[in-house]
DNA sequence: AACCAGGAGAGAG
DNA sequence: CTCTCTCATGGT
């Protein structure tokens, strides 16, 4: 069910070759201040911080916090964002970039993660899969209210690892790329900016049972 | 003018 | 583990 609804997203929007960032480390910073926040805001913070040429996890923790604040206060939450981002930094500083934190086991390395304080289930796993490439699906709101809209779960808010579990285990059964995690999570994400946001229970969606059994 | 957006931490039960 | 509260800006 979960890989055909993948299949379906994938041929009524094509590929979207997420996540949207020009470095892996802008992928961090996104990820952490996207937090419960509208991506529009985030792309105004992110651009403040290009301006200032700050994307970088060197010159995240030497800025003072009300600078660092001023700077990504369209996205909400400025205050706890600016320490966020600076735990982030220093966590990849700590561990020798990026790069070579890539090369880590990938169990060890979430578990790693979720010690910084202000990055949570979802920012690991947003890391982990786009800034860092390993097979690991993420779980946000979207997912959750598509998969229950769907059917697919019964309450909406289900726990956030026995939903990723219900992914990762139907991708594994179809050898699921990469890409292909990359992908479903972005295909997600369109689909109900798009459509879920305004239809209550997809009932013309394209992707509700009646029509994905008539389309297929 | 209320409502919400690609959550996370802290505390209580 | 499951609620509940707080954090805060900008768009509809």
């Amino acid at each position: 069910m979960i890989w055909k609804v993948y299949q379906k997203l994938l041929s009524i929007y094509g590929k979207q070759n997420w996540w949207p960032a020009e470095t892996p480390f802008e992928v961090c910073v996104g990820a952490i201040l996207t937090q419960n926040t509208n991506w529009q805001n985030v792309e105004k913070a992110i651009e403040n911080l290009k301006k200032h040429n700050l994307l970088s996890p060197e010159k995240i923790p030497p800025t003072p916090l009300p600078t660092l604040q001023s700077l990504i206060k369209p996205t909400g939450f400025y205050k706890q964002k600016a320490k966020y981002l600076k735990n982030l930094s220093l966590f990849i500083i700590e561990n020798g970039g990026l790069e070579n934190l890539q090369k880590e086991n990938l169990q060890a390395l979430r578990k790693k993660l979720l010690k910084v304080k202000g990055v949570g289930r979802e920012t690991a796993d947003s890391i982990l899969l786009y800034a860092l490439n390993k097979k690991i699906f993420v779980i946000d709101a979207y997912t959750k209210r598509l998969f229950y809209r769907l059917g697919i779960t019964k309450k909406e808010n289900e726990p956030y690892e026995s939903l990723r579990t219900l992914v990762e285990t139907e991708f594994k059964r179809h050898n699921a790329s990469l890409e292909d995690y990359k992908e479903f999570h972005a295909l997600i994400v369109r689909h109900c900016k798009e459509v879920c946001r305004k239809i209550p229970i997809c009932q013309n969606c394209e992707l509700s049972i009646s029509c994905m059994l008539k389309l297929n």
